[in-house]
DNA sequence: CTTTTATTAAATCAAGTTGAATGATTTAAC
DNA sequence: GTTAAATCATTCAACTTGATTTAATAAAAG
């Protein structure tokens, strides 16, 4: 409970993670420095929310006083986290000086890493999205697949002309489950070599920065959370449509990642799909058999072997009876899921995002708007809304982006 | 923000409901006022947690300084919401005080109501309960019940010596959608007379007491996290038995009740019970169609017409055929839904209670407990335990007493 | 139409207040 | 004499308060 140095200044990021700014324990008491801490982040979070805001207004969004915000503010125009913007004009009074979020402030990278491609995305402060990388590749082994993480990583740096002690750290959108605190994926199907490694702490080492895992599905929500959909929705399950199909969720405006940190296995939910088939995990009729970029191809596979995931928007066009068959398929066992997903979680919102194209995930939304309402409880005066993710293709690495700025700006 | 009188003194508890005791709103800052609101929170409930407790242990809990605590104690002490016990020897050093939670500083009444009973029980702020009432009824109009309701709480707070003013508060459990924020049931099945009655503010007023709604399921979850299984499990689901089946959950140790209030609507997932029949609530397969005293009593209607809750212990003890197969018929779908929430929530215990008889409860949970590592996902390492509550017949009457006790104590 | 004055609201200054932290001291045991 | 709890007296950080400054628009006067 030492009052600590919480500028940024010149200290390794890496160390930083290690002495994260201080966020209060669970029934632990405050003090006036959490306080301070708690209200700096409100601040920020505030600013990013509804910026370009006055000092006065900011002050009456937090409940705070002029002064306070007053200081406050001045704190972070020196930190260089906020920017001032120009006078306002047109009212009586002193004109109002706007304060915004300022983008070069930091920055942080996203990677989404699957089987089968590695994405990252470079985010400044503001949440814009600087530089994509993309790479195909096929069941990497670690030793194959780090070395290429880290050059693409410092390769995105250079190219925006930053340093690597610019950025607040590196998020990492994973599939299949993983062990938050151990900072590794933990049986992961069909990804030899992966299992158990210390993902983030080779990571860290490496690039001297904080790195934080996540699943691809609660990376995505997560983004969607920072500048999109969710912005101001505090309570929504989002589906993710990957090379399985996942799920992540937003509860009160906090990730939630249940007791074990794999929370939202929309995917495994036994909703009897393919006559209660059973699943490669393990379990029965999992929703994943009949809704999934490999049932798709699968189902695909006779008729057209040939096909890949640019030409399924084409053969939607085409109304190609076997992907209808799939997609009507896909609707009834997506159906039982987030009636499930209504009945539990009752949350404000479904948004759909990941690699499915976007036409499919459309007709999906739209089939699943008129059969859901044959399906829930009908006494329920209200139930979310289907929406699509604001960001599609590269959901999961710009969640995943999100994540280092999460940590310091989301209010705990 | 102005510096309100914290102190309980002899105000009117419903005004004291109306004013609430200041707590942080979403994204609003904090202050020194703030702050040490949270931290006579914090403090009494590590003190309800762990006490009895010196201050330096409280202290050490809460990392707070010795001096704040005791600053902190002397005034909960003032206020009556801790007492000094004696204190302790056979150590070195100066022998610390230990306080504790003062059982008369206060006191609740829990209600729990519903189509054909009243129970009532009164706690005092230690968690005791010091009277049950009882009263079976059927499908009564509100003019009929509500008078029967206020007369049970007086008769509650008359018996035990005690002057309404000395309760916190009342807490109501009901089946059933409710709209918390307007008080009022919403289109409760099977209830004719009580939709979107404003329960609330009419028991309020009567009683001249805040009063606070739950569904039954979600009040004997909180319950069960005050005094039972949950006291230090911070993520589990609790089924609840009733005439139907309902759920409610805790989450990061706070209740978590949806964007909408009525999450955790168990019986009605959708697990394909029954070969998919349509259920009353409109929706089909609903878990409660094969799990629920209805089901069970309409499976047993032919052969035992005459079967009442207080039967079915015997009829286990007999085996009887009828309801052993109702059982794994039950077990059947229950397993379905219970490994939805694994997936979906991933909580660290499910708990099960409610008003199915004990025996019968657990017959479920050990034939759950054989079917669950069969359905679930394999290459997940951990998986939530399946509990007994520890509050059974009058789970949700307790639990309900809680409400007004969680609201003082748990620290937001 | 220009100039002056009033009004409005943002931002800041300076002092006051609150409640936690600090360090020294007292107390009661072994 | 040692140890640890509890308390006393003081300090300190950060928020609040109330007054003041600043810069704009609107209204009134010349």
């Amino acid at each position: 409970m030492k009052s600590t140095d919480v500028q940024a200044g010149s200290i390794s990021r890496a160390d930083a993670a290690r002495k994260p700014s201080p966020v209060r324990k669970k029934l632990a008491g405050t003090n006036l420095e959490f306080a301070h801490v708690l209200n700096q982040r409100v601040v920020l979070e505030t600013v990013r929310l509804w910026g370009p805001l006055s000092r006065a207004e900011i002050s009456s969004h937090t409940y705070l006083t002029n002064q306070t915000i007053s200081n406050i503010v001045d704190k972070l125009l020196d930190r260089g986290l906020l920017e001032t913007l120009g006078r306002r004009s047109g009212q009586r009074g002193q004109p109002a000086i706007e304060v915004n979020i300022n983008p070069k402030g930091g920055y942080a990278v996203g990677i989404h890493l699957d089987r089968d491609h590695l994405t990252a995305v470079l985010l400044d402060l503001a949440g814009t999205p600087l530089e994509y990388a993309h790479l195909e590749w096929s069941f990497p082994s670690p030793d194959e697949a780090l070395p290429l993480i880290e050059k693409m990583i410092r390769g995105l740096v250079e190219d925006q002309g930053l340093r690597m002690e610019e950025l607040w750290g590196v998020g990492v959108g994973l599939p299949g489950p993983l062990d938050i605190g151990a900072g590794t994926l933990v049986a992961p199907p069909n990804f030899p070599g992966w299992d158990e490694l210390p993902i983030r702490d080779i990571l860290s080492k490496r690039l001297d920065l904080p790195v934080f895992l996540e699943t691809d599905a609660m990376a995505a929500a997560m983004g969607e959370r920072w500048f999109g959909a969710g912005k101001d929705v505090e309570d929504y399950f989002y589906v993710f449509f990957g090379v399985g199909i996942g799920g992540g969720m937003i509860l009160n405006g906090q990730p939630y990642r249940g007791a074990f940190d794999n929370a939202g296995m929309f995917g495994h939910l036994p909703v009897g799909a393919s006559g209660n088939m059973r699943c490669s995990c393990g379990g029965i009729g999992c929703l994943e058999l009949s809704v999934s970029l490999s049932s798709l191809f699968a189902a695909l596979s006779m008729a057209r072997p040939e096909a890949r995931v640019n030409d399924l928007d084409m053969l939607l066009g085409e109304n190609d009876a076997i992907l209808i068959g799939w997609l009507e398929n896909a609707a009834e066992s997506l159906a039982a899921g987030l009636v499930t997903i209504e009945h539990l979680l009752s949350p404000k919102a479904i948004i759909f995002g990941g690699r499915l194209p976007v036409p499919l995930q459309k007709w999906l939304i739209e089939r699943l708007e008129m059969m859901l309402p044959q399906r829930r409880m009908r006494a329920l005066r209200h139930h979310p809304v289907l929406l699509q993710a604001s960001a599609i293709e590269s959901a999961a690495a710009l969640g995943a982006a999100t994540l280092p700025l999460f940590n310091e700006f989301a209010p705990g």
